[in-house]
DNA sequence: TAGCATGTGCAGACCACGTGAAGGCTGGGA
DNA sequence: TCCCAGCCTTCACGTGGTCTGCACATGCTA
């Protein structure tokens, strides 16, 4: 179960197999969307935020590789890739692996092994390997201790609050959009008037306000962010 | 020969096999250290920094597992973990992801493949998957951390504003037609009054306004694109 | 010169955000 | 069992920034 609240996007045109997998995932958790061909594949990608994608080949109108490369260098997002085919030549995993792909697996394929290799890469993607402090700045986030502090003062974090936090620093420097933050905080049940905007706001009181350059930035309209607070560096 | 001075363990018993592995990587431009047992991988993996680990289960003394848990937990490392191994049931994999496990290769294996997990693996941890930045002339655009640059300067912009940018340094250098854009911006909710107009005024007082060239260019009746500001280039 | 496409500038509406406080729930300790 | 302390949520208010729509200027083309 630990696919909680993981968002993945399947693109496969094979609606049998497709309806297969998707019940499959959401057993374990996984909140999956679904696409049948390369088109809206891309709209899907450049709308909303999905920790792993995983992508047929053989697609109508544009194929599995084009979309992955797409989304590489277009959209220029990192999200973990597998392809899914029943193609399993060599060359064909070496197109799949050369098109920006990170694991490749032969149909038919155990639904077991899918699931641990999408856990692998989840983990990985979150820096949950092994190390269990994260780190931006002077700023430090133990998972495991559900402790946080910035320049070796602790952190006095509310549970909801240094939730947000374990997110915004995982995804660091990424933008993250007000949606993604409330969907992996609440899932379905998010709470009817924007309560995050309190929990920013007091954890901006606790991770910003007693020093003296901030790291929470806002961006209005788009999402918000951890940065490394930077210095005037012009010129040279 | 993307694999240069990437530093690999390999730990495998069968001597002949690690021999052909070993040379095979070399032959790629990797730096690879072998052990052919559990207690010399530790040694090794306690003693130097490998950018990866591959990792044969059916070891003398202590098996793979236990190597990648102990790497993992005592370690606390997050070195990527290849399991090669014949071992080809579907429990075997799972207990391999289970320990740690990044990946899980069945022999017989193609090396090409194995050079190929690898590569995508180490792209992964160095986070060379997607880069983030884009680059026309002195200008750059960060997609990640939603910003932009010119000759170092930060760029003041509306997030309309960014959006545009985007979309003609993506395309640069060709030329982006007014309906293409309004068409990527709005999609089916064009404004009624081409309030592109104006937003392209804003940004062209960011981008270029403060700066001796112009680099975005109207093109009247066709579009609009970003150019480097060279250089009196005419002809054909 | 007429007509069209674009550049320039601005003001109002609107939205998202920061801020702060109050009420209700929960869980633990007395 | 009661009480208390956090914590989460909700609401209300003020504000700053953004987008839009318009008006007018400019310049190019036929």
């Amino acid at each position: 179960m630990s696919l909680n609240n993981i968002s993945i996007l399947l693109v496969e045109d094979h609606r049998q197999l497709a309806q297969t997998i998707v019940e499959f995932l959401e057993e374990t958790g996984a909140l999956v969307d679904y696409a049948g061909d390369g088109n809206l594949a891309r709209t899907l990608l450049s709308e909303h935020h999905y920790d792993l994608v995983l992508l047929d080949i053989m697609l109508p109108g544009e194929d599995g590789y084009a979309v992955c490369e797409h989304l590489r260098q277009e959209l220029a997002l990192d999200t973990p890739v597998v392809f899914l085919t029943a193609r399993d030549q060599l060359d064909d995993k070496l197109e799949g692996f050369a098109r920006g792909g990170d694991d490749y697996l032969t149909k038919p394929f155990a639904l077991p092994e899918l699931k641990a290799r999408v856990e692998a890469l989840v983990r990985r993607d979150r820096r949950e390997v092994a190390e269990h402090v994260m780190r931006v700045g002077d700023l430090e986030v133990d998972v495991a201790r559900l402790r946080a502090t910035r320049a070796g003062e602790p952190l006095k974090l509310s549970p909801t609050a240094f939730r947000i936090l374990r997110i915004l620093v995982r995804e660091s420097p990424r933008v993250v959009s007000r949606e993604q933050l409330e969907q992996e905080l609440w899932g379905e049940l998010v709470p009817d008037s924007d309560a995050l905007r309190s929990h920013l706001y007091n954890l901006r009181k606790a991770v910003d306000k007693p020093f003296a350059s901030a790291m929470l930035t806002t961006l209005p309209g788009v999402g918000f962010s951890i940065q490394e607070p930077e210095v005037a560096t012009q010129s040279e």
